[in-house]
RNA sequence: GCCGGGAUGGCGGAACUGGCAGACGCGCCGGUCUCAAAAACCGGUGGCCGCAAGGCCAUGUGGGUUCGACUCCCACUCCCGGCACCA
């Protein structure tokens, strides 16, 4: 009996791989189907745990499973390198950002090469190096030569604690999307991509992407809320001004009784110029001012608000209304100004019933409603010439209603916002804009990229950029009139590296150019996106909108860069995600140590449905290193048992023929269809339960020919998985070539059809009774046969069936 | 509040298109080997009743459709995720 030494086998095998260049592709290669499986790069913070190694152990299978295929696989791994830790760590330690950056690096490559995770490494991209964040420079130029990065003072998230400004996207509940720290409001002048002028085809475009999760896209459709509507023109009495107020429920209007506007709406000032109660006005807009938003969240949040002395005029009915300042309409949203519908919106109804303002009811439901606010749809009422139209028609006829008379338009808004990019931290890429005191806003030379990020810096945050003070920095000429001039100090948001970094792999020493067109046009869109649906909004949103930009640069063919997502759940241990502070981290080190890489990865693949959290047990672990040993035994079975005198036993060999062939069927399809690897590996150990069934006598059961199939079957399935043994098997079998350059197994369905079977015999849908039949036998037969078995001739009695159902290799049901 | 997803043995989870619920693994129980233990191997293992043959009950709850429902329909409970005063 030979020993399972794992630690000798995965070490050979790992220096093999890389030895060969297995997992390296040419990618002007044109002799094969091209597949690109990409596997979300990682932030380089300290070292992994088995947590993180689940979509890498995900991808692997895969690329390992398709080269097996015979694909030319491309499976590069790079480094989301810019970003706060690395700058957190450094200020903590006094160390430089990139120095931590490039060890954590190197720490995280040895574990991955541990586990047996092949990649291209000549592919290799790190975005905190200056010849990869020239390129994200460069895209920054191009948006701005497109109009699509602008420069503006806006209200902006801001993180006290990070000090730094965050994107929409990035602010979670109302706190910091890193920290929790509560997020505050400041006026600042800063970048944004104008991602909103994609709104509509980030929007349209979810319908391409058929293999995605469900869930993603709806959070993406929603993340980007388009709603259409019409935009009405209020008059104010007395007045040749207007407000212009959004809604989606045009044809409410003849119920609308007041109008609400946000105390930051530009009108708000002027409104109440000449108010007499301009101080309790002026009290209230200073208290609404002074609340932060993400008060608005609280449960206890009340709306409040304050007649601004004014009114405007219903242009449906023309009826006086009056004007409102209230602390629960959103400046950013709209226009800023609502009309108000108390009879049929909730807030407008809490908000009337608190300041005794009028309710018009103007809908009536289709089945009576018991609630005091309906908000559904119905037939119109009190509404003029458009009572008892239905609702969807109303809105129709109504909005081209005021189209005609110039009082209203259709319009769509959105709540997707622009992107800020602009950070005030030093760890990230230049924003590569000059201040010229005669020319402005200057974009920096495209040959004059990188702007390289200085590196002996002091760093502390201020809430400024750190770049601030570098004066080497900060201080340049303008590349338009030669003047002194003063560079951009802040970086860009990390999500801005991330957002194009799939096409650099295609080209990674490319210094003309980010990438070369003609090669990636042949790679992407991306075959299959593996990673956390953590970033299903931002990462995924903002790589969909780069990607279309570039598109319209026509620099690239495809419209969407990932044509299949896949997102895998996290693994937690004691029913808590791992991590370093709840102190339940499992150390895949001690686990590769003791088990070895194959257990490992055998083990994380089997604990469930990969795209659904799991629960890391030790157990659980074991009993798949218990299935390797049982696998490996069998190579020894090879020589230990007596194939001379074995029984000639055809039944057997069928058996296990069959069993052979249905697996290969199975795993494959598993493998094809969808990620089942957990159903993939179960079938597999039914294959070794179903060998040994055929050998635990001496002589075995089996010839040898068909036992010497089922385990190299068995080894081949298995590679993907567990390559190291899957390899060492093949090679103690005699084979010459890796496993990864032979063929994965193919089935014949015509082994597959078993001459009997046994059937189920039920009588009113319950099982009573078993049937072995012969699968050609006309249904007649069997059906007699199961109506003359003993048991069913006493459960039946004297009465004589109603009516018998037969559904073919399954069952007999037998109704009376 | 709105929008998704889910609930199956002691545990993780299987189940094709409506067709024998519980594959596979863990755990547990029994056995073989051993001075003993571990490892390994073999067998058993949803619950209840029964010596047994067998029977009854069981896929969150309550109804419905069907010869037949984990699967489809209606209502409800609980859990998870996303969004959240978006007009």
């Amino acid at each position: 009996m030979t020993d399972y030494n794992f630690r000798e086998i995965e070490k050979k095998w790992q220096k093999f791989w890389q030895e060969q260049g297995l997992f390296q592709v040419d990618v002007k290669d044109r002799s094969r189907s091209k597949y690109y499986c990409l596997v979300m790069f990682p932030y380089p913070s300290s070292e992994l745990h088995v947590g993180h190694g689940r979509n890498y152990i995900i991808g692997d299978a895969v690329v390992r499973y398709k080269v097996m295929k015979r694909f030319a696989v491309l499976s590069p791994m790079g480094w989301d390198a810019f970003g706060l830790p690395a700058e957190n760590q450094a200020i903590k330690h006094k160390i430089n950002p990139k120095d931590w950056t490039l060890r954590n690096i190197k720490r995280i490559k040895e574990q991955l090469s541990s586990w047996g995770i092949m990649y291209d490494w000549r592919r290799e991209i790190t975005t905190c190096l200056p010849d990869y964040y020239k390129w994200t420079q460069w895209l920054f130029l191009k948006l701005y030569e497109n109009g699509l990065a602008y420069r503006k003072k806006a209200q902006v998230n801001y993180c006290p604690s990070c000090q730094t400004v965050l994107a929409n996207e990035q602010v979670m509940e109302g706190k910091c999307e890193r920290c929790s720290t509560p997020v505050i409001q400041k006026d600042l002048e800063q970048w944004f991509f104008r991602i909103t002028a994609y709104a509509d085809r980030l929007l349209e475009d979810l319908r391409l992407l058929n293999n995605w999760p469900e869930r993603v896209k709806l959070m993406q459709k929603n993340w980007i809320g388009r709603s259409e509507g019409v935009e009405i023109d209020f008059a104010l009495e007395n007045s040749d001004k207007k407000i212009k107020c959004f809604t989606t429920r045009v044809d409410t209007i003849f119920g609308a009784t007041f109008l609400a506007i946000s105390f930051e709406h530009p009108l708000a000032e002027k409104l109440i110029a000449d108010s007499p109660h301009k101080q309790e006005i002026k009290a209230f807009l200073q208290k609404a001012k002074s609340q932060p938003k993400s008060a608005r969240l609280l449960d206890s949040f009340e709306k409040e608000g304050v007649f601004c002395g004014k009114y405007a005029l219903n242009p449906m009915t023309q009826e006086r209304i009056p004007v409102w300042i209230a602390n629960y309409i959103l400046a950013e949203y709209g226009t800023g100004a609502i009309m108000c519908v108390p009879a049929h919106d909730r807030r407008d109804y809490e908000f009337a019933k608190k300041y005794n303002i009028k309710i018009k009811e103007v809908i009536k439901p289709l089945s009576g409603s018991e609630e005091d606010v309906y908000e559904g749809e119905g037939i119109l009422i009190n509404s003029g010439q458009f009572s008892g139209l239905n609702s969807s028609l109303a809105k129709k006829k109504i909005a081209e209603f005021m189209e005609d008379k110039g009082i209203g338009r259709r319009k769509i808004h959105y709540k997707l916002r622009d992107w800020l990019i602009s950070r005030q931290r030093y760890w990230g890429a230049p924003i590569p804009i000059i201040y010229c005191p005669n020319c402005g806003v200057v974009p920096v030379e495209e040959e004059d990229l990188p702007v390289l990020l200085p590196e002996n810096v002091e760093f502390l945050p201020t809430g400024q950029s750190p770049l601030n003070f570098v004066k080497e920095f900060l201080n340049t000429t303008c590349p338009h009139c030669g003047a002194a001039a003063k560079r951009e100090t802040d970086t860009m948001d990390t999500f801005v590296d991330s957002s194009w970094y799939y096409l650099r792999y295609i080209s990674p020493q490319e210094h003309r150019l980010p990438f070369i067109t003609e090669d990636v046009n042949r790679w992407l869109p991306v075959d299959q996106y593996i990673g956390g649906v953590e970033h299903a909004i931002l990462h995924l949103m903002y790589s969909r909108f780069i990607n279309k930009f570039l598109y319209d640069l026509k620099m690239v063919s495809f419209s969407e860069p990932f044509y299949s997502l896949f997102t895998q759940g996290m693994i937690v241990k004691d029913g808590f995600k791992m991590s370093k502070s709840k102190g339940n981290v499992v150390a895949p080190d001690y686990i590769v140590d003791t088990y070895g890489a194959d257990t490992m990865r055998l083990y994380i693949l089997f604990m469930g449905p990969p795209e659904k959290d799991a629960e890391w047990k030790d157990e659980g672990l074991v009993g798949c290193f218990r299935f390797l040993k049982r696998c490996w035994r069998l190579l020894d079975m090879r020589e230990e048992l007596d194939w001379q005198q074995s029984n000639n036993n055809q039944d057997a060999d069928q058996r296990l023929k069959r069993k052979i062939h249905q697996t290969v069927k199975e795993v494959t399809k598993d493998l094809e269809s969808s990620f089942q690897f957990n159903t993939a590996i179960a079938m597999i150990m039914e294959l070794v339960n179903e060998i040994y069934k055929s050998i635990n006598v001496n002589p075995p059961l089996v010839e040898k020919s068909v036992f010497e199939e089922a385990v190299k079957t068995l080894f081949l399935l298995l590679a993907p998985f567990t390559p190291h043994i899957s390899e060492e098997a093949w090679q103690r079998m005699g084979e010459k070539n890796s496993i990864f350059q032979s063929f994965w197994p193919s089935y014949d369905e015509k082994v597959l059809q078993e001459k009997k079977v046994n059937i189920a015999v039920m009588i009113n849908g319950k099982v009573r009774d078993h049937l072995e039949i012969d699968v050609s036998m006309p249904q007649e037969e069997i059906e007699s046969a199961a109506l003359s078995l003993a048991k069913v001739k006493e459960l039946l009695g004297s009465s004589p069936p109603q009516k018998v159902i037969y559904i073919p290799g399954r069952l007999v049901n037998i109704v009376n």
